[in-house]
RNA sequence: GGCCCCAUCGUCUAGCGGUUAGGACACCGGCCUCUCACGUCGGGAACAUGGGUUCAAUUCCCAUUGGGGUCACCA
């Protein structure tokens, strides 16, 4: 691997779904590495065995690629600086402590922990304020007793440390607030500054781009790669995604999981384009391809306030991508919506999900909507709704519909505007206004009371089945109550 | 509370000393119309406050206020 390309990482916790916040950290590093043609590392740090399930990492896996967020290393694919869990890399993390204990740079500590929660209660009590900080008890101790121990880093307190992110340009942290922070657990497993250092640096990571919470960890780690003898990478930090009260977006805000909008009909393009709109821009443009995104993103035009989730634009950014070929092509757009008819217990052929399209392309706002707005051209016969029915499929209706469709069997050409010249004849003939036949014949075509453009419908149908279901309808209309 | 970060319409944002402060979503009207959408036209809506610097500050500096992050053998 050379050293000068860029090599950038996603490294989430398995700890449940794939948070929308975390999938946009991924998308910039994954557009950083496509963009300088580098490569995106997929790291799994699942130290937390409390909390990490195997299902999660499964989950993690799903979200990505249902997004398109490639990986070139990490699960799955391998790479040559694997193994990507970080459970699998723990005789790393102890060799690096080990050579930071011998080089005097970290130390053992057997302080238990409940030694260190009764100090910590001990200062609360006399200073609700304070802030404790471990007092380096074994910082000098010599001894190797056989007794669990932690690997604490031996960290300075004074001075500073600086570094220039590339968002949010120079940061300086005074080192007074550090304290001598845990770097292996007692049973070997590492905390996250330590495996998170050791695992960028041995997998050559040049830039670590991550979100503002994590801007805290930076001035840590930095001592750490020092204490390492390493280069430390670049940092960019993103500013943070809330809910729109102003608090951490969480699951009481609503959808947050990728997994869930996927099952809402949105399309991972459209995802990813209201994610990335989120602390970045490019003038005035709203609406992107992946392509574009690849060729337009860069960490200077990135924000550093913090915004606010907002449903509604997420839904309009969604709409746009089913409206627009460009986005959305219409094999894409069939692959889509063909499973979610089926759920709807109705089979098409992709050629004929693909004929009809063209009546909602405009309308439907998801998958999902497009599935229902659909289902009246591919269920036979088309579900009645009650309400329009009562409405419209009355028995004055019924004569409408017979005339109808047998001045429409004398159509040769079925096309959109043949049926709408026979019918407006027709009805210029008759003295009717398209008004007074459109909603029954909608009706009776669709089962609803709205739907795409009258002729629309009619030519999408064709032919025989548009009139089967004028004369089913009038059938109906006839044995109705007279209301 | 310590440390760090941030601050333009309700929301996402453009702006990088001189603009009638632009766009998008949302909202409100009009138009289009066979319904519902789409589309289209128009409208209301913002530079947190106070000091500087400058011929000139939304823009640069400082303070205040407000918001956020983080202070674990979680990540």
């Amino acid at each position: 691997m050379s050293t000068d390309s860029t090599r950038v990482r996603f490294a989430p916790s398995p700890t449940g779904y794939l948070h929308i916040g975390g999938v946009r950290t991924a998308l910039f590093n994954w557009l950083w590495a496509r963009k300088t043609a580098g490569a995106f590392v997929l790291r799994i740090e699942d130290t937390d065995q409390e909390r990490s399930t195997p299902e999660s990492v499964e989950v993690i896996f799903d979200s990505l690629r249902w997004l398109g967020l490639d990986w070139d290393e990490g699960p799955g694919v391998g790479g040559s600086c694997g193994p990507y869990f970080q459970m699998q890399r723990l005789a790393l993390y102890k060799e690096w402590s080990e050579r930071l204990i011998a080089s005097g740079k970290a130390y053992r500590c057997y302080c238990t922990k409940q030694e260190l929660d009764a100090q910590r209660e001990a200062l609360k009590q006399r200073d609700a304020k304070a802030t404790f900080r471990y007092p380096g008890t074994c910082r000098a101790r010599t001894d190797e007793p056989a007794l669990p121990f932690v690997v604490r880093f031996m960290a300075p307190t004074e001075g500073v440390v600086s570094y220039v992110d590339k968002v949010f340009g120079p940061v300086t942290t005074p080192n007074l607030a550090q304290q001598d922070f845990v770097l292996l657990r007692s049973d070997g497993v590492p905390l996250y500054n330590f495996g998170a250092v050791v695992d960028d640096m041995t997998m050559g990571i040049t830039l670590v781009a991550r979100g503002r919470d994590h801007m805290v960890n930076t001035p840590p780690q930095i001592m750490l790669y020092e204490a390492l003898g390493a280069k430390p990478p670049e940092f960019a930090h993103l500013p943070m995604m809330l809910a729109p009260s102003g608090e951490k977006l969480s699951k009481r805000h609503g959808a947050v999981s990728v997994t869930e909008y996927r099952d809402q009909g949105y399309s991972p393009n459209a995802v990813l384009n209201y994610l990335v709109r989120f602390g970045w821009s490019h003038g005035d443009q709203e609406v992107f391809s992946k392509d574009e995104l690849v060729a337009a993103f860069g960490w200077e035009a990135c924000g550093r306030g913090d915004g606010k989730f907002d449903a509604k634009k997420f839904l309009a950014v969604q709409h746009e991508h089913l409206k627009q070929p460009r986005l959305t092509s219409d094999g894409s757009y069939v692959q889509a919506v063909a499973p979610l008819l089926a759920l709807r217990g109705l089979s098409a052929q992709p050629e004929a999900i693909a004929a009809a399209l063209p009546m909602i392309r405009d309308r439907a706002r998801t998958y999902l909507e497009a599935a229902d707005a659909l289902d009246p051209y591919f269920r036979e016969p088309p579900s009645i709704d009650a309400a329009a029915a009562a409405k419209f499929l009355v028995p004055a209706a019924a004569p409408t519909l017979r005339a109808l469709a047998s001045v429409l069997e004398a159509v040769d050409s079925w096309t959109e505007a043949d049926v709408e010249a026979r019918t407006h004849a027709w009805l210029e003939e008759q003295g009717l206004a398209i008004k007074d036949v459109a909603q029954p014949a909608r009706v009776a075509l669709t089962g609803r009371s709205s739907s795409p453009g009258l002729y629309q419908v009619f030519f999408v149908l064709g032919k025989s089945r548009s009139i089967a279901r004028l004369l089913a309808a009038a059938e109906l209309a006839s044995g109705a109550k007279q209301s």
